[in-house]
DNA sequence: AAACCGACCAACCGCCACATT
DNA sequence: TAATGTGGCGGTTGGTCGGTT
């Protein structure tokens, strides 16, 4: 077990323990999860620091309302992939997997009249595609994003083959450029793909701040990194 | 104005696979 | 090779908020 008797904080982050996690992001990077507690004294989880990160913190999660567009994404994507969020948000730009389950279960599943909740079965795991996913950790590419085939499998609604799915997938391609260009990048003039990849290939935080501080996103946080 | 109810969504949980020791 | 640590995924929960009665 992690923290070996420690008390582990739950429920809403505040914006101080935000504060102290991206503190920690920017001197040590992504990862080493289970380190940050220990580095910062934040009462958080290795999991829940994550979780934190990767849904929310992350210049790469886009926030408001999902676009027509969008959703007529997702639900394609569903048709094709079942309930394998991470692979769904990895083809629809700056949305997350939770964010992505949570706009199928609370609009989409009943836009569409699909009972979400019915068939409780475990999300089956493929060890070709984790390990495709694994090997493929180019930051500005969501490392989610690589399409595998799908076995024929009666856990998801997919019954397409293997040569199917490539060909759905690589069509959805133009569409999704279309959607970055018109709803991620353009909020505060700096491209969505130019700002997160210069933020990662060239660690540019100042750039990032200037993402979290843009008065017209919804969320923003009282700090910069004033001194990079 | 207060109580109730349902929708929404952030966060947690359990499990699994891979990496490391 | 086995044990342990870590990261990632999908399902689920529970707190918050807005609408309705």
């Amino acid at each position: 077990m992690e923290g070996g008797g420690n008390e582990y904080k739950k429920g809403l982050w505040t914006v101080e323990e935000d504060r102290i996690l991206m503190d920690y992001i920017r001197e040590h990077g992504k990862g080493k999860w289970n380190r940050v507690n220990k580095v910062t004294g934040l009462k958080r989880c290795g999991k829940s620091c994550r979780l934190r990160w990767m849904n929310y913190l992350s210049p790469n999660v886009k926030r408001g309302d999902f676009s027509e567009e969008e959703d007529d994404l997702i639900i394609r994507l569903h048709k094709l992939l079942g309930n394998r969020w991470s692979l769904i948000a990895g083809r629809v730009p700056g949305r997350t997997d939770n964010q992505v389950k949570n706009h199928w279960n609370t609009h989409l599943s009943k836009k569409l009249g699909v009972n979400s909740k019915k068939g409780k079965t475990k999300a089956k795991t493929y060890p070709d595609l984790e390990r495709a996913k694994k090997n493929s950790c180019t930051p500005s590419s969501n490392s989610n994003s690589e399409l595998q085939p799908l076995p024929n499998s009666d856990s998801n609604s997919n019954i397409f083959g293997d040569d199917e799915v490539a060909a759905a997938i690589d069509g959805f391609d133009d569409e999704i450029m279309n959607i970055k260009d018109n709803n991620i990048g353009t909020k505060s003039g700096v491209g969505f793909s130019d700002m997160w990849e210069a933020m990662m290939i060239g660690n540019d935080l100042n750039l990032y701040s200037s993402y979290l501080l843009d008065p017209t996103l919804d969320d923003h946080y009282p700090f910069q990194f004033d001194h990079l």
